[in-house]
DNA sequence: AGCCCGGTGTGATGCTTATCACACCGGGGT
DNA sequence: ACCCCGGTGTGATAAGCATCACACCGGGCT
């Protein structure tokens, strides 16, 4: 089956190949088809907004396919992205459980496809699903985790370079890339977006790109980006 | 009875004042006589640390009575206060669910009472009762809100005096003030806890504050601080 | 082919803020 | 009464970075 933006759909969660690893996945089968009863299959394509900074929480987005950018934004139009959403996160968990606004705005920077659950549906499957409830803790433990990683390096760092190293060497930890000497790594950010991450401005990221090539930290070529001196990367971030 | 820091120990949950409004307190009186049961009632002087960032989680600690800083540290010694936690709130409550280290620092800057609950006891308790675990879920919700809360300031402003001005209002909404024209706040820190708390340095704030005096949107006499100009405030806050 | 446009490279300029350096002040302890 | 010391005021200096302004480049479209 193929969904409208040519994603093929996993059906069911009680059949979904990524089971192992994902959140909700691992859960006794009566909880897991208890979910299956609630949750609606989706599928947005690159560039949709699931929800934004501010709205009051509508339920919960499992993703299961695709990517999205986490981001907050101020009146002035400033924009600062906390994370990519990789598969298996679930998005808008911490404003669905409190009831508060959602504090973040989540937009799809591929096709994605998502599990979406009603509030009040999600509300009523914790009450009734103790083990899922605590899945549920450990998730927003995880978020919170994060964002505290990121409070670190926005509050602490005393450079643009230094959060730049930082990023970098935390992209280049994915993959099984990160024992290797000199990792690669897939840049599917404009220096925009990095700016973004990093609460700096386009052309600092830039310059900063041309300083590691030329002092031959980094090397590129198209989208791929090779680490040759990981040890100078971990000397900027300061670590 | 009187613990060794002057402090009146609430002996039980079960009889504490604060009920109503705390965390674990309204939960159906099963689960409060458990938790009764794996608790340590303790208690600090002024100055102790609870917990440092980086150990492997020994528990959770509820605060009872008295306030403890929240912070992070990097390498050279830079501090950044997240929060101030006042009694109501469980301490390293992520870290404990998620079994990673501690994400913060907690030290007390009063003499608190605190109950501690060891991890597996804890762990224990939420599985046997599920709505302690929601409870656990609503309070970890609380506390990412904050944390994007602190990145947003970090983050998306262009000064420190906006971060400045956002704290003072902040501090100005507690107690009933937030109503008032002029509102009146405690000023409970030095100048370089607020430097440690909005990221600036010690100097800076010092600078800001005589601003502040000088264009009459402050007043101080002692440890009071009087908003005489809450407009101009928001102005400077970006909002 | 030519155009358009998002993304990228690079200089000039000025603001904000860290940092160092030192003076000052007031309260607690000896 | 004295000293000590943590907290506070204030100047000078320089680094880091945002911002504005443009040139350039390459890929997709017509």
């Amino acid at each position: 089956m193929l969904s409208p933006y040519g994603l093929e759909i996993v059906e069911s969660c009680l059949t979904c190949k990524l089971r192992e690893e994902l959140i909700f996945c691992d859960l006794p089968n009566s909880a897991l088809q208890a979910f299956e009863n609630i949750k609606y299959a989706t599928a947005y394509p690159k560039g949709a907004v699931l929800f934004v900074e501010g709205q009051s929480p509508r339920g919960i987005f499992v993703l299961c396919k695709g990517r999205v950018k986490m981001s907050i934004c101020s009146t002035d139009g400033k924009t600062l992205i906390l994370k990519i959403a990789e598969p298996g996160e679930v998005l808008g968990l911490s404003a669905t459980v409190s009831g508060k606004p959602y504090e973040l705005t989540a937009e799809t920077i591929d096709p994605c496809q998502v599990n979406f659950v009603k509030r009040e549906d999600f509300l009523r499957f914790l009450k009734e699903h103790g083990d899922a409830c605590f899945r549920v803790a450990e998730q927003l433990s995880e978020k919170y985790n994060n964002a505290c990683h990121e409070v670190r390096s926005l509050g602490l760092s005393h450079s643009a370079a230094e959060k730049l190293a930082k990023l970098l060497l935390e992209w280049s930890g994915r993959n099984g890339e990160a024992a290797k000497l000199e990792p690669r790594l897939k840049l599917a950010l404009t220096h925009e977006e990095i700016a973004q991450m990093i609460g700096t401005s386009r052309e600092t990221v830039t310059r900063l790109f041309a300083e590691l090539k030329k002092r031959q930290i980094i090397q590129s070529k198209g989208s791929t980006l090779l680490i040759r001196n990981k040890a100078a990367l971990k000397l900027m971030a300061g670590a």
